[in-house]
DNA sequence: ATGAAAGCGCTAACAG
DNA sequence: CTGTTAGCGCTTTCAT
C-alpha cells in the first residue's frame, strides 16, 4: 500500500531520480536505452506520479476552476460536459464551483479555488455588474475567460454566442415563411443574454413588423413565465412568438395550446439555446442551437494561449455563430405542419 | 505579485515559521499575544495558505473527486449541486469527472482523480456490473461511497434511495383512489434503478390488479419510449399508467394527450425523480421526490467518517425514504382535476 | 509555548 | 545525456 515513488524507480532502473523524472515527464532528451529501461522499471512497480508534489514543485497544478451559477440550470449542464471534455482531454482535471446564483458565493468560492492555485478559471458570472469586481480581481491572479456571460466591458478574455446573429437569424426565417405580427417574450435584468437578445429583436424586427418592437413582455427565463405571457400578449393575436430561450418557449408553447390556438398554422413559436428536453414539445421547437462544443473548445483555447505565457496581450471576445434549427414548431402556415420528427435543416452537429 | 508565504508572516510577526503555521492551522495550543500578532500579520499582508503545499506534507488534499455517468441525465445535476454544497460547506472542494456513460472513461477518470491524490470519491457508476472492477479498486485507494445507484453486493458504502418504498407509495396511491387496470413504463438493463423500480412495481401490483405484473414495458429512461411505450399499452386501456422516471412519464402523458386520453379523468400517470422540468408536466406530474439534499448529506457523512480513520469497518448501505408529491395527473377520478398549481401532499422540503 | 530542522515527492538549475 | 543539489510552502517531530 506503500506509494511508489520516483526513488524507487531510480532504484529499480539502476539510474538517478532526476534522470526518472525527465523520462517519465518528457522534460529533456534522455538516452534511448535508459528510457526504456525507467519505462520498464515504471510500468513493473505501478508507479504513478503524484501530481500535488508536481504540483508544488512546478508551479503549475493542472486543474481548472469552472464557476457556474446554477448547475441546475438546464442550459449548463451540457456546456460542463463540454467544458470537461475539452480540459480533461488536454490532461486538466476541473474543479467545479457552483454559486446559488449568489454573488457573495460567487466571490468565495472564486477565492477558495484560487488557494488550491487553480492554473486558471473559467467563469460563468452571476451576474452582468456584482460578479464584475470579483472576476476582475480574480484576472489579476490567474488567467480568466468569461464563458457565455458578460461581466462588462473588458473584464477579461470571452467566449460567448453571438445572441445578435442568433435572434437575426429567426427573424429572417419568420419573414420567409411570411410572419407579419411578431412579439417577444424575454427576461427582464442584465444578464448579457437577455439584454443582447432583447436588443437584437427590437433592431431586427421593425422591417418585418413596425409594430413588433411595443409587443414585448419581459419576465425571467422559465417555463411559468411562457404560460403567463402568453396570456398578456394573445389577445392581439400575433402569428409568431419568439421567445428569449427555450423554456419560455415550452410554456408559451403549452398555453397556446390550452387556448385553442394552432401552432404552426396560426402562430409559430421559437425558442433559443436548444437544450435536451425540447424534445418534449409537440410540435417540435425551432430554436437557436448554441455551438456549445465550439464554446468549450475555443474557452480552452484562450486559456492555453495565456497560460502559454501570453499573459499581457489585450482581452479577446469571441463570439460565436449560432446555428438556425428548423423545426415544426415555426413550419409555414402554407404548408400542413408535420408534427413528427424534427425537421432540422440549418444543423450543425459537433 | 509575489505570493506571501508562511515565511514572510513570520517575518512580519517577528516569531517563527512553525508557530504562525500552528495558529493559523490551529494545530496546537499557542500563547495569546503571539496568536494574535501573527494574524494581525496574515491579515496585514494578506496571507493564503497555499493549500498544495499543505497538500504534499500533510497528505490530504481536502479534495472529493465526484464522478458521475453524464452529467446531462436531468436528474444529476441536482445532486451535483447538492454534494457540492454539502462539501464546500466542510471546506473541501470538488473535481468533477463526466463519464460519457462509457465504463472505459470512467475507469481512466477515476485513476487521474487518485494521480491527483483525492482524499476520497464519490461515484455514481456507469453501469452495476462493468463499473466494479473499477470501483472495487479504486476503494482500496481512498474511501469511496457509492451514490444514487448500486454496484453489486458490498462493493463499498452507499446512499441510495429506497427505489422499493417509493414504488409502493405510488401502487398505494393509485389503490387509495380507485385505480384498477395499472401498467408500467420502465426501462430494461441492469442499472440499479431499473432493476429496483420493476421488481417493486411486480411485486405490489399484484394485490391491487392481478394483472398487472404483466402490462409491463421495458424500454429506457427518455422521453421518446415513454410516447412509443403508450402506443404498446394504451390499446389495453388501463386506468393507471406508473412510469420508472419522469421523462418516461411527460412522454407517455403527451402521448395520452394526443391519443384523446382524459388524464387523470381516464387514466392517472405517474413519474419518479421529481425532476425539474416536470413543471412542464400539465395536468403536473403526480411524482416520487427523491431527497436528493439527504443524499448527499448522508453521503457527505459517510466519507467523513471513513476520512476520520475508520477504514475498516463494514460496508454501510443507506436507504433514504422518498416522498409522494400528489400532483393533478393522478387526481382521484371521482374529484374533478385541477389543473393549475401543483397539489402537493406529502412534501418534504430540505 | 516556541524554535530549529527535517522532510512530503517532485522538478529545475547546475555541473559534469 | 546524466547525476547532484536545492528547494517549492508547508506541517511536524524534536528539542528547548
Amino acid at each position: 500500500m506503500a506509494e511508489v515513488t520516483l526513488k524507487d524507480v531510480a532504484r529499480a532502473s539502476g539510474c538517478s531520480i532526476a534522470t526518472v523524472s525527465r523520462v517519465l515527464a518528457g522534460t529533456r532528451p534522455v538516452g534511448a536505452e535508459t528510457a526504456r529501461k525507467v519505462r520498464a522499471a515504471a510500468e513493473s512497480l505501478g508507479y504513478r506520479p503524484n501530481q500535488v508534489a508536481r504540483a508544488l514543485r512546478s508551479r503549475s497544478t493542472g486543474t481548472i476552476g469552472l464557476v457556474l451559477p446554477q448547475i441546475t440550470n438546464p442550459f449548463f449542464p451540457s456546456l460542463v460536459r463540454e467544458v470537461e471534455h475539452a480540459l480533461h482531454a488536454e490532461g486538466r482535471a476541473v474543479l467545479l464551483a457552483d454559486c446559488d446564483d449568489d454573488p457573495a458565493i460567487e466571490a468565495a468560492r472564486i477565492a477558495a479555488l484560487l488557494d488550491r492555485q487553480v492554473d486558471a478559471l473559467l467563469v460563468i458570472p452571476v451576474d452582468e455588474s456584482h460578479s464584475r469586481d470579483t472576476v476582475m480581481t480574480a484576472a489579476t491572479r490567474v488567467p480568466l475567460v468569461l464563458l457565455d456571460r458578460g461581466c462588462g466591458p473588458g473584464a477579461a478574455d470571452s467566449v460567448a454566442v453571438d445572441n445578435a446573429a442568433g435572434m437575426a437569424l429567426v427573424l429572417d426565417h419568420l419573414a420567409a415563411t411570411g410572419r407579419r405580427r411578431i412579439c417577444f417574450l424575454g427576461a427582464a435584468g442584465t444578464a448579457s443574454a437577455a439584454v443582447e437578445r432583447h436588443a437584437a429583436y427590437k433592431a431586427g424586427v421593425t422591417a418585418l413588423d413596425p409594430q413588433g418592437a411595443d409587443r414585448v413582455e419581459l419576465g425571467d427565463f422559465s417555463v411559468e413565465w411562457g404560460r403567463a405571457a402568453v396570456d398578456r400578449i394573445w389577445p392581439s393575436r400575433p402569428d409568431a412568438v419568439v421567445c428569449a430561450n427555450d423554456l419560455i418557449a415550452l410554456g408559451a408553447l403549452q398555453r397556446l395550446q390550452q387556448l385553442g390556438a394552432d401552432v404552426p398554422g396560426e402562430v409559430a413559436v421559437t425558442g433559443f439555446d436548444d437544450i435536451l428536453i425540447t424534445s418534449l414539445a409537440d410540435p417540435a421547437l425551432t430554436t437557436v442551437r448554441q455551438p456549445v462544443g465550439e464554446l468549450a473548445a475555443e474557452a480552452a483555447r484562450l486559456l492555453d494561449r495565456r497560460l502559454a505565457g501570453e499573459r499581457t496581450g489585450p482581452h479577446r471576445a469571441i463570439r460565436l455563430a449560432p446555428a438556425l434549427v428548423i423545426r415544426a414548431s415555426s413550419a409555414s402556415p402554407a404548408t400542413p405542419a408535420r408534427d413528427a420528427g424534427s425537421t432540422r435543416t440549418t444543423e450543425e452537429d459537433q
